[in-house]
DNA sequence: TATGAAATAATCCTACT
DNA sequence: AGTAGGATTATTTCATA
């Protein structure tokens, strides 16, 4: 995405589209099971998956959560405007970002250089919280402005940490 | 998230959290494995496991992919304006909305009465067409405003379905 | 590159502390 | 409720075609 045209040259055949289409639905699943539904025996499945693995198609596993059961049920999107949109200062913000585990998501959007990040809080105190002491405080950030959803009508699960406690 | 309050009442200790936290990023690790690392035996961490699973705590697990080895890197965010926001309008919406594969996530916002949909497309190309003939013509749709993302600073794996092919 | 068999390691179940 | 041990089943490696 952007700079730098990365090789694309992995040649998936149909076998691979079925590893990958089951994976994302069932990633816990066995060889064994794997290899019966997209009907091939098991060694070649497992060399398959490795090969996947490795090459970096499949980047890991991770289990879904219910937001509501884990009481995380609090998404807010978070519209950023930065004073400074010159490499460095994205780099900057870009850098800062990541490391705040209540950010889900953070996108670099085209047209007016802003940023849109999804915040999973515990409710909108933490919201609040998590929007004056880390938010507002990243690198170069001149205004901010506060989508709070009323509503998951669709989405993945939640990861596991992000502001719970170890 | 809204109506009806929903019995949070399921006790996690410190295991149950390190499992959680554990299985976030690797979600494909053996229960032996598991058991080393939170500190217990076999028996109780696949017991617990399995509570965490059968609560609905632990709604599944999903491999993670490489959009761009996948051809599919590219996101944008679509805010949706609706001509009627009364209760069978915003059903009708959210019914047609969740079976749309390219549509990621899709959030009812607060303040507005309007949606904002994350979908994620192989292209510009491929994201007018989703745009032209499946969010255009979803129920209610008034207007709708785009926007294109430029990177994704932090985001989590793709799922493998959207537009590919079985 | 797929198949099939043998060694290894995981899961599952039962009994014990 | 956690630990330990044994039976079943899956995964891994290797040989073969």
């Amino acid at each position: 995405m952007g700079a730098g045209v990365v090789e694309k040259t992995l040649d998936l055949d149909g076998f691979d589209r079925k590893i990958i289409n089951i994976l994302s639905g069932e990633g816990r699943i066995s060889v064994t099971e794997l290899a019966r539904r997209i009907g091939l025996s098991k060694s070649p499945t497992q060399a398959r998956l490795k090969r996947l693995e490795e090459s970096g198609v499949i980047r890991g596993y991770r289990a879904l959560y219910d937001p509501i059961l884990l009481g995380r049920d609090h998404v807010a999107f978070v519209e950023v405007k930065l004073s400074d949109t010159r490499e460095a200062a994205l780099a900057a913000f870009n850098k800062a970002v990541v490391v705040i585990p209540e950010v889900e998501q953070c996108h670099l959007i085209a047209g007016a250089f802003d940023y849109l990040l999804k915040v999973r809080t515990d409710g909108m105190i933490g919201y609040r919280a998590v929007l004056a002491e880390k938010i507002s405080t990243l690198p170069h950030v001149s205004h901010t402005s506060t989508y709070v959803a009323m509503q998951a009508v669709k989405e993945d699960g939640v990861g596991g940490n992000g502001g719970g406690g170890t």
